[in-house]
DNA sequence: GAAAAACATTTTATGTTTAAAATATTCAAA
DNA sequence: TTTGAATATTTTAAACATAAAATGTTTTTC
C-alpha cells in the first residue's frame, strides 16, 4: 500500500486496474474530487453555521434574485425535485429565514424571498463559504482554471445532448 | 433568457452574477457537471438494470478486489459512512450478490466478496456502464482529458491538505 | 362557457445518507 | 491481567431525495 493513498485515504480512483478505460478513469477522478470538496463544504457549514448544504443552496439561489423565485424556479435551479424544495422551504420558513407570499394574479404560485433575517444570516455564511471554496480551488493557476472551465463546459454540452 | 439555458434547464451556474469570484464559479460548474453525469448514470442503471448507483459502486469495488474487502475498506473507498455501507450490504446479501464471511483471527471484521452470481451480474452492468461513461466523457480531445486529469489531481492534493 | 390540458405546489410512500450512539472485539500499557 | 484506548460494525434518528398521486388554479380548445 503506497504512502500517497495512505495519506489521502483510499477512494474511487486510487484503486483502478490497468484495463479501465480513459473515460472511466476521468469520471472516477471527477467524482472523487467533487465529493471531496462537497463534503468539506458540508462539514464546515454544519460546524460553523449549523446549516445543511441544501438549505444553504436554497438561500443562495434567493440571494441572487432579490425579487424572489417561485418554488418551481428553485426546483429547477437547485436541480432537485419539487417535493424536495417544498420540504426545505417549510423548514426555512419555520426558522424565519424565508417568506412565501402569494403572487398577485396567480394563486398557484408562491413568491419566495429571503427575510431580513435570512439576508443577514446568508451574508455571513456566504463570505465564509467563498473563502472555503477559494481554499479548495483557489490555488490553481489562471491557465488551469480556464482549462477546467472550458472542458467542463464541453462536457456539459455533450451530456445535455444525450438525455432521453 | 438564452436558448442554451432553456435547452439544458437552469442550474447552479447558469444564474451567477458578476460579483462572484473565479473559484466559486469554477466550483459551481464542477458541481453542476458532476451532478449531470451522475444523474444520467443513475437513471440508466435504474432503467436498464434496476439497480442504484451506490449498489453498483459497492459491487464495483469488490470486482476490483477478488480477495474481498472489509466493511471499513468499502466505506473508505466509496467515501460514504459506515452505516450506509452496512445498509447496502444487507440488501445485496439478501439478493445473493455478495457474501460476508468472518475473517479468521479477527472476529470484528467481515470479508465481503462478490458471489458467483454477483460477478456475473456485475460483468454485464460494467460493460454498459463503461459505454455510458464514454458517451458522457469520451468526446473530449486527448489534450482536454489530460488537462482535466492533471487539474483534478491538483485540486485533490490541495483539498487533502486542508481537512482538519 | 364547459371540458380538457397544462401548470404550481404539496402530500405520501419509499429509500438514501449522515452523524452519533451502541455493541462487540482487539490491542496496549501499567 | 485488568484497565483503557482503538478498531469494526450495526443501529438509530433526522435530514434529504425521488416518483407518483392529490389538490387547486390557469389556460386552451372546441
Amino acid at each position: 500500500m503506497d504512502s500517497a493513498s495512505d495519506q489521502a485515504g483510499l477512494d474511487h480512483e486510487s484503486r483502478l486496474e490497468q484495463g479501465d478505460h480513459q473515460a472511466v478513469r476521468l469520471w472516477l477522478r471527477l467524482l472523487t474530487c467533487t465529493n471531496l470538496v462537497e463534503r468539506h463544504l458540508r462539514n464546515r457549514l454544519r460546524k460553523e453555521f449549523d446549516i445543511t448544504l441544501p438549505r444553504f443552496d436554497f438561500m443562495a439561489q434567493l440571494a441572487r434574485e432579490p425579487k424572489g423565485l417561485t418554488m418551481g424556479d428553485l426546483s429547477q435551479r437547485m436541480m432537485v425535485s419539487g417535493g424536495n424544495v417544498s420540504g426545505i422551504a417549510v423548514q426555512l420558513e419555520g426558522e424565519g429565514l424565508i417568506s412565501r407570499e402569494p403572487v398577485p394574479g396567480n394563486r398557484r404560485a408562491f413568491c419566495v424571498t429571503l427575510t431580513r433575517a435570512g439576508q443577514k444570516r446568508f451574508a455571513e455564511m456566504a463570505e465564509a463559504h467563498e473563502a472555503w471554496v477559494t481554499e479548495c480551488l483557489g490555488n490553481l493557476s489562471g491557465t488551469e482554471t480556464e482549462q477546467m472551465m472550458s472542458v467542463l463546459k464541453h462536457i456539459k454540452h455533450d451530456v445535455s445532448r444525450i438525455e432521453p
